[in-house]
DNA sequence: GCTCTAAATGACGTAAACGTCAAGTCTAGT
DNA sequence: ACTAGACTTGACGTTTACGTCATTTAGAGC
């Protein structure tokens, strides 16, 4: 098994984030690194966490969601025993998601009609320019 | 034309904001609606932009970056003078999008794989009670 | 003229998500 | 023993994006 441990430090340069970002997510409770005496040490589980933390984040959720959301994509004993309730919870999740994709969708086909009009502008001013 | 207006009030109705919400985004520059006297008319220029302005927020984007982005996508006097430049921002913003959905559709499947994972669990939970 | 409602301005407050010191601790290297 | 570097725990500060009053103003209807 990949056992690679991490400490703040490594963890903040692979991710780009500072330490008192990731004690933050700690004090919150989305990350629980161990001890090793009062150094935190970073399993494979956190750095799957924080992935998904910076991924929430990219797309607007909250901390306070983005824990609750944690618990849908790792399956941990707490949740297995409420199996059918997680399920709900991650099918709502996903429709979310999907809205979210189909109004990115429409942001890129808008961003798009935009600047093929900007496009056209140019190109009407260049062809402009050459009959002067 | 449709050139239909909005009182403050009837905005917040129609996108669910409160008129705090409006009045600040006027005065950080991302709206600019006329006045009657005293009071705010939004024109659909002002509406057409809160959409943006919404849909921007759900995107996690903060207001100072929909603030310069929100001219990619109605090219107004200002922008067609340097539109060469505009749609150079305009395509750097278009990939960033385009990178938000790719990641996008990695966390939905990320999703839809742990929800079968869920699914088989629980599966194998009935068929054991089946058993007994 | 009066009241009601919608809206205005101004000012202070707040939640979220960290940033930024300050001061102490631990450990590896000389 | 001593220093440097990485880490620790407080504790207060900051930015963003509004919320929440208090007080005024202005038109609409009776």
């Amino acid at each position: 098994m990949s056992d690679t441990t991490y400490s703040i430090g490594e963890l903040c340069k692979e991710f780009d984030v500072t330490p008192r970002a990731l004690r933050f997510y700690e004090y919150k409770e989305l990350l629980n690194p161990i001890r090793d005496g009062q150094r935190r040490i970073f399993t494979q589980r956190d750095v799957a966490r924080l992935k998904l933390i910076l991924r929430g984040k990219r797309f607007g959720f909250s901390l306070a969601e983005i824990k609750d959301l944690l618990d849908l994509y790792h399956l941990n004993d707490g949740q297995v025993t409420q199996l059918a309730a997680t399920l709900e919870a991650a099918e709502r999740h996903r429709i979310e998601l999907i809205g979210k994709r189909d109004e990115l969708d429409m942001a890129i086909a808008d961003l798009e009609d935009q600047m093929r009009v900007g496009q056209e502008m140019l190109a009407e001013k260049s062809t402009r320019r050459a009959a002067e």
